[in-house]
RNA sequence: GCGGUUGUGGAGAAGUGGUUAACUCAGCGGUUUGUGGCACCGUCAUUCGCGCGUUCGAAUCGCGUCAGCCGCCCCA
């Protein structure tokens, strides 16, 4: 093997790309219930609008594939996800002044970050995220919760855990951030390796480190909800109420910190409960960011809403509830030639029924007669299309129904208009 | 980035130093040169992820490397 796909990459083969097909699908008609509009960002970016200042999550300090190209000074990065791009595009292309606010979008396609793969974690992976643009409200966090619930409801999967928590306003996580290192700094000492990191770099993090989980100190760490404000406490509870209202089934985890940088306010995660995800539980998250907007160059006060879902972890999810999304579709017809003369002929008629909207196919390869009659059966076609000398010779073909096993040798033209009744 | 584990044909899989790489499924051809899915026969890896080394001799031992998987970290 002399040529290798790069490490954690994968190549979609047809039998999957059916699933992926039909997932897809799924996704872009409940947009369309919803009432969001698809954007396509480019799959890079200049390198600013991920690394972004006072960033400290890994994805864009050591995982972001970044490039520079000979004879260029400009840096390249490729979008290790979706929110950022679409947040530049919003902005660059002025759709705040849109008079319909939020502007709800959502977006597809590949992702790159460089990290050790593993199963559900992959080099480039695939999201399917939504952002909601210019309006902050709680009827907007849960409308794309709702969102977000429906989609995996309607794709079937149960075995799910919806997260959620509040990080509250830029005042609020500053005063709770203080309290947390208040609290950690004298036991530093007794963290763990990573939790000694987390605590310069964003403490937030140490709360949910399965290490240090059970010791004291942890136990009497100060609660995110003893720092809130009153405005940020309202909102919240808002949300919770919307949610009771609408019974979407929810869990409140004030551990709940989240990665990337940006989240103020409502945070909220998916988790597959089905242990056949690995430790790669996680199949959707998201946040609100108040910050972001302004960040690009936008309107001061505007904020937004968004989340992203690992599509491939969702085909995992599926797979292990035993869900199956679909497969090759059978064929119509398949036509097999019994004799070399009546190639062309065999041709024109597949050509025909094609153009009359039957999905057929026929062998290229002059195989023997069991070899073309197996065909059929793997192409699991419902009618099989015999043509040899004779039908050749008086323009006719033997069309013969495969569960029936019953056959006629009638005309083309025959074939065409009564295809319908045959193929039931 | 760290630790562990695995890697034989299209698929599954035996073989743990001795020379034809077992077996099963799938594929292809034939018995049956125009009616299949059964049966029988034949055929299908000069090669064991890749490279180097040890040896008279390696898929089997050693080193390196690439990749998958599991856990950590992180994240969707």
């Amino acid at each position: 093997m002399a040529y290798q796909i790069p490490r954690g990459c994968q190549d979609v083969l047809p039998e999957d790309s059916y699933k992926w097909q039909s997932l897809e699908n799924t996704l872009r008609e409940f947009c369309y219930l919803y009432n969001f509009d698809e954007i396509r960002t480019p799959i890079f970016e200049h390198t600013n609008v991920f690394k972004r200042e006072n960033d400290s999550s890994d994805m864009v300090n050591k995982e972001m594939y970044t490039f520079t190209l000979e004879n260029s000074k400009t840096s390249l990065t490729i979008r290790p996800e979706g929110t950022a791009g679409t947040v530049r595009s919003f902005v660059e292309n002025k759709m705040y002044s849109n008079p319909d606010l939020p502007v709800k979008l959502y977006y597809m396609g590949p992702m790159a970050r460089h990290e050790r793969p593993q199963k559900g974690r992959l080099r480039i992976f695939n999201q399917f995220g939504v952002e909601c643009l210019g309006q902050k409200s709680p009827y907007i966090d849960v409308e794309a919760m709702v969102l977000a619930f429906s989609m995996l409801k309607a794709l079937g999967i149960n075995d799910i855990k919806i997260l959620v928590n509040t990080l509250g306003d830029d005042a609020s996580r500053a005063a709770y951030r203080e309290a947390l290192v208040e609290h950690f700094e004298p036991h530093l000492e007794d963290l763990c390796g990573d939790c000694k990191r987390r605590f310069r770099q964003n403490p937030l993090r140490i709360l949910d480190c399965k290490v240090d989980h059970d010791k004291d100190f942890m136990k009497t760490a100060p609660s995110m909800k003893d720092y809130l404000n009153d405005e940020s406490k309202e909102y919240f509870q808002t949300v919770c109420e919307l949610l009771d209202t609408l019974e979407i089934p929810y869990e409140i985890d004030d551990k709940l910190v989240r990665g990337l940088d940006y989240y103020t306010h409502t945070v909220f995660e998916i988790v597959s409960v089905n242990e056949e995800m690995g430790s790669q539980s996680t199949v959707l998250a998201g946040g609100r960011y108040d910050g972001l907007i302004p960040y690009f160059g936008g309107p001061e006060e505007m904020s937004g809403i968004g989340w992203a879902m690992g599509m491939e972890r969702i085909l995992i999810a599926l797979e292990a509830e035993g869900i199956d999304l679909g497969s090759k579709p059978e064929l119509d017809a398949y036509v097999m030639c019994l004799d070399k003369s009546a190639r062309t002929y065999a041709f024109k008629v597949l050509t025909e029924l094609r153009a009359h909207g039957y999905r057929a196919d026929m062998d290229m390869m002059g195989r023997s007669f069991k070899g073309q009659f197996k065909a059929v059966d793997r192409a699991k076609a419902k009618t099989a299309i015999l043509i040899g000398k004779n039908e050749f010779e008086n323009k006719q073909v033997t069309v013969k129904n495969i569960a029936k096993k019953e056959q006629n040798t009638i005309s083309v033209e025959d074939l065409i208009s009564t295809m319908d009744e045959i193929i039931e």
